[in-house]
DNA sequence: TATGCACCCTGAAGCCACTATAGGGTCAAG
DNA sequence: CTTGACCCTATAGTGGCTTCAGGGTGCATA
């Protein structure tokens, strides 16, 4: 298989997986004649699992401890489940906080009183508490 | 002011400071004999500014469209609403994302049975589908 | 006077996870 | 024999900073 099939089958750009070769997460494959890359059924899984996982939100550091850990089946779960509820604690996070900041912008939106610039709540709400004579700098 | 004080009062590292300045958010201030930065009360409101729409999600091009139209007080409020729009859109969008990930990685969480990874849900839902038989195509 | 120390300077590189670009080579079809 | 789809390497760019290397400044203390 050359590296544009396994593209396709995998729904990742060719640049992707070169990348993921050079990051040391898929293993070379053999080459061509004309030095094109050769793929086994092995590499699709290996880069199946991959993309998976960062469509689950692990970075490529977490995908790496996870196919180490996927390849030995005798290791302890609860290594994954470590990795997998930081990943879940840090969505909670990211939820919290882009929830407040929707919260605000909507308020600041809805505030939104006159026609220009100078009645605007929103730029009203960036600006600093002094809007006294000298406003720019220079 | 010198650039450590500017950053203290805005919450702001150094060297942030001073990559607002080289990407043209924040203009240049004078210098002192030594060369030192100094800084006037325009400098800390604009650096204000830059600082309240980040904590609000803006992206820098965002921030330098809103500076642009904070100081016209004539310009039309619409198109910084457009731009407060785009960031709530944006913002759903990340929320939609981030709740259906989660949903998945506690459902795999909540699934995983046995205390090694060859009885891992989380593992097996990743792997790719060829240990025995198809699983879940997507 | 020397010395220490906190602060300041510039310029470049590093971070993440790719993406894009330049400048070529390979291969099968027409 | 040329076209065009595909492949190769190496390098730089993205955003929004952060860190590093290698210095200079300014003030207090020994």
């Amino acid at each position: 298989m050359k590296i544009g099939d396994l593209a396709k089958r995998t729904h990742t750009r060719v640049e992707t997986i070169r990348f993921y070769e050079k990051e040391g997460l898929l293993p070379a494959p053999g080459r061509s004649g004309g030095n094109y890359r050769i793929y086994e059924q092995a590499h699709l899984n290996r880069l199946s699992f991959i993309r998976r996982s960062r469509d689950l939100g692990f970075t490529l550091d977490q995908v790496r401890k996870l196919m180490k850990l996927a390849d030995d089946r005798d290791a302890p779960c609860a290594e994954v489940n470590a990795i997998t509820a930081a990943n879940i604690a840090e969505i909670d996070r990211k939820l919290a906080d882009l929830g407040a900041l929707r919260a605000e912008l909507v308020r600041r939106l809805e505030c939104c009183e006159g026609p220009t610039i100078a009645d605007c709540r929103i730029i009203e709400a960036l600006a600093p508490d002094t809007r006294e004579g000298k406003q720019r700098p220079e």
